[in-house]
DNA sequence: AGCTATTGATAACG
DNA sequence: TCGTTATCAATAGCT
């Protein structure tokens, strides 16, 4: 039959970070140039003048700029409040124009965020879970596989922050880190962050996303779990 | 009945100066709304920062930052400039220096390190989950943490062996060892004291359960994520 | 501000 | 990185 597809075509993506480095790099590379064309078109189209500058984690900028990036970066500093360390505290001139567009933002995302939420029953045994886990994993290709291994490495960084944590806040051992992948992320468990304006946590609405198909892994210390849906966890 | 179509639906068109004033504007609005998002989409997927600044004729200026419009002016500027582009086809990236920006970065994200922190408790099964999670991990000892990554490690074996098989009963592929490099993002909502024009600032939700609060972990069936107000929780 | 019909962008693969 | 293709997403033209 000559109705061999010759690859599934674009698929739908959730808009989240890309954990693969080189899918990553690669969308990195094709979205950025998408944003650049599209730029482009707008200033066309329109007559307007627009500059985009992207920052990539490892320092790198690119930029964009019609008719020029200084220019506009120029005029853009002069327009508006030069100083640059202004945002110590969370809104100031909050106009309700500006109000209403982050809304209309965090609705936006909302909605390509919740559109995971196809919620069912969750809460099964340990056992039970475990046997869909294998089940599970059968089913899955080597990509996602190599995607679901990806993601447990991040987990068990994590962990191993955790424990480094422990370590230098109370008894003096060798840190965890040296047996395991480096590379560990300074902002990982330690929660320091924060948000400057509103912001709802967004985990309210996906918490929403109850249960699903999931699978267990039975240990020691509790049921680590792994949902479809929902990812991993702890009951 | 007359299958009446309602509309020719999009047609293509050039790129070039839209004539009509009206069309001109509509376009305007639509397209700049395009643009944002596909910027915040890129600033999410990859963990980018992004910064777009548009001038409408009247000299209004539409500016979109991830993390803070301004922070990434300040940042542009000081590593250098140049680098721009015009006309239609504008695909194009400039390299800026670095070096310094791995410095900068640092001192961004101590900045937001420093932020109030407010505190907003949200009721739900997945909140409590998250509670649980995070309880269960902070009563752990370096001891018991250690077992965890045990467990994880075997865990992990599993999903290995199972790749291997696919890979031995199926077309060859590289290895299947995935280091994950993880970079948890922040990014925070910020309204930009802009003076003449609108500011958005648009991590949004997905940013926002993708570290804004704390820090996430996506995984491609599921979310895991630590939030500063909530803990630990997944959906 | 909504609604489609289409075009345009791009995720998955080779 | 580049090319292809099947799909998904953005949006031109109307209301």
């Amino acid at each position: 039959m000559a109705n061999k597809k010759k690859s599934k075509g674009r698929q739908k993506i959730e808009i989240k970070r890309i954990v693969q480095e080189d899918s990553r790099q690669v969308t990195f590379s094709k979205r950025r140039s998408g944003l650049f064309k599209k730029a482009s078109e707008l200033s066309i189209l329109c007559g307007v003048e627009v500059v985009i500058i992207v920052f990539s984690p490892a320092g790198k900028a690119f930029s964009f700029g019609v008719p020029n990036v200084d220019t506009l970066i120029d005029r853009f500093m002069h327009s508006s409040s030069s100083s640059s360390s202004s945002r110590s505290d969370g809104h100031k001139r909050g106009s309700i124009k500006e109000r209403e567009l982050n809304r209309e933002y965090m609705d936006l995302s909302n909605q390509l965020e919740s559109e995971k939420k196809k919620g069912e029953k969750k809460k099964s045994e340990a056992n039970e879970k475990q046997l869909k886990w294998q089940a599970h994993l059968d089913s899955l290709g080597i990509h996602e596989l190599k995607q679901v291994l990806a993601e447990l490495e991040e987990f068990k960084k994590n962990i191993v922050n955790r424990a480094d944590q422990v370590l230098l806040a109370g008894t003096s051992m060798p840190p965890l880190t040296g047996s395991v992948n480096n590379n560990v992320d300074q902002y990982a468990f330690e929660p320091k962050p924060n948000i400057i304006g509103t912001s709802t946590t967004a985990a309210a609405a996906a918490a929403a996303a109850n249960g699903a198909h999931g699978f267990g892994y039975n240990f020691g210390y509790g049921n680590f779990s792994y949902d479809l849906d929902q990812g991993f966890g702890f009951y």
